[in-house]
DNA sequence: CGACTTGTTGAGTGAACTCAAGGAGGGTGG
DNA sequence: CCACCCTCCTTGAGTTCACTCAACAAGTCG
């Protein structure tokens, strides 16, 4: 993967150079280490940040310690919509991560003054909308199996130029059961009825999808 | 409730009399009758609604019927964004119903053209996408009495005008089950149960909220 | 008045959870 | 280089709780 940096991941296609040039000069480049908590729920949220490398783990708590992993962000996203005094969820990057920085006051007036970037965000808002409601689909419907398989092939296709059949994990297993819903145990079980049924074939971390039908979700593209 | 109209509850704080009189005029009023289908999942979305009056239940379905319940929609939301050839959800009137109606290429071209319109998409989406979230912290974490609550709160704080501890419920309690990802028998036992411990009192469709304590979520208002 | 839908209750099963212990890898320090 | 620790994953055993199946009550509509 050639070191894009955020901006461009995000705005190449749709923005001028201007706006380009103007969204790198508002960035400032960072990068966190391994498990480093990046956005805090519930922090004053004076800074959001945009993935130019890495995977991080975007999650919700509960008082009593519980939490759900919402999704795994990938390069190219914001973790968080530029909106609310607070910080409502928490990000943590899961290996080596670089972001782009801004300021939210900043970005946030940006976009106010741009109708493409206005439009990227309202874009990105509404492919995350999307994909949120599939998730939910899943959690609120399917079996662990089920589950399981929506989530390696949601997987797959998000990760950039990969129409082969090996998937790589870079999430732990605890992080993916907190995603789908489930004990890490039972995800543990489920990876082992899969790869029974010869469905799957497990590598470490990575992934062989021998035989899973692809496509499903709306609006593809 | 007044009879205001989906333009006028959706953009009268922040759009121009000139935008209000243009979406008024790419606005028809349609009504539904109880039950009846007003976007099929699937189907070419060459229109779009904005709700005036009633409530609409939005889910998504699975190949082999079973179906999720996404949201209850209010007056003043979309049903659906205008983006996606092909609509991927369907909606149900609850009760009568009446919206207003967009060709989806004229609202998505005046959504371009207008700053403010586009501004409120946004905002939409995002409110949409953080209520998503929660929801899914709720159907991946929860029991089963905490769902429910968190339900009847989240209802309560979405209703126009009620500061009051009865709500109403005019979703059937099938949808409601759907919506939280049981079954309506387990839906029925836990309503027992909260009522049991005195934490609500049920009265036909109405559901007095007795002393749950108000607020959660992140970004309120 | 009767058919149908919707909600409630009961009984029994099964699947996922909890608790607990046993590897397997990775990193650190002696 | 090896010993050790620690975390992560996996496996096992037992239990709980939500689901399924079924019957019944209560409205609703024709």
């Amino acid at each position: 993967m050639p070191l894009a940096t955020f901006p461009d991941l995000f705005g190449k296609t749709a923005l001028n150079s201007r706006e380009l040039r103007k969204l790198r000069q508002l960035a400032t480049q960072v990068r966190f280490r391994s498990g480093q908590q990046i956005v805090a729920e519930g922090e004053v949220a004076t800074e959001v940040y945009g993935l130019s490398r890495g995977v991080v783990r975007v999650c919700k708590k509960l008082a009593d310690g519980r939490h759900h992993v919402l999704r795994f962000a990938l390069p190219g996203d914001f973790v968080e919509l530029p909106r609310g005094e607070r910080h409502c969820l928490s990000a943590n990057a899961i290996g080596a991560v670089s972001a782009s920085r801004f300021a939210r006051s900043e970005l946030f007036e940006f976009i106010e003054t741009s109708r493409n970037m206005m439009r990227l965000m309202l874009d990105f808002a509404t492919e995350e909308l999307r994909r949120s409601q599939d998730l939910m689909l899943s959690l609120g419907r399917n079996t662990p199996e089920e589950q399981l398989t929506a989530f390696l092939l949601g997987w797959r296709k998000r990760l950039p130029r990969r129409p082969g059949r090996v998937v790589s994990l870079p999430m732990s297993r605890r992080d993916i059961a907190a995603h789908l819903g489930m004990a890490p145990e039972t995800l543990t079980r489920t990876f082992g009825k899969l790869q029974q049924k010869e469905i799957i074939h497990i590598m470490g971390d990575d992934v062989d999808l021998l035989e899973i039908g692809q496509s499903r979700g709306c609006a593809k593209g």
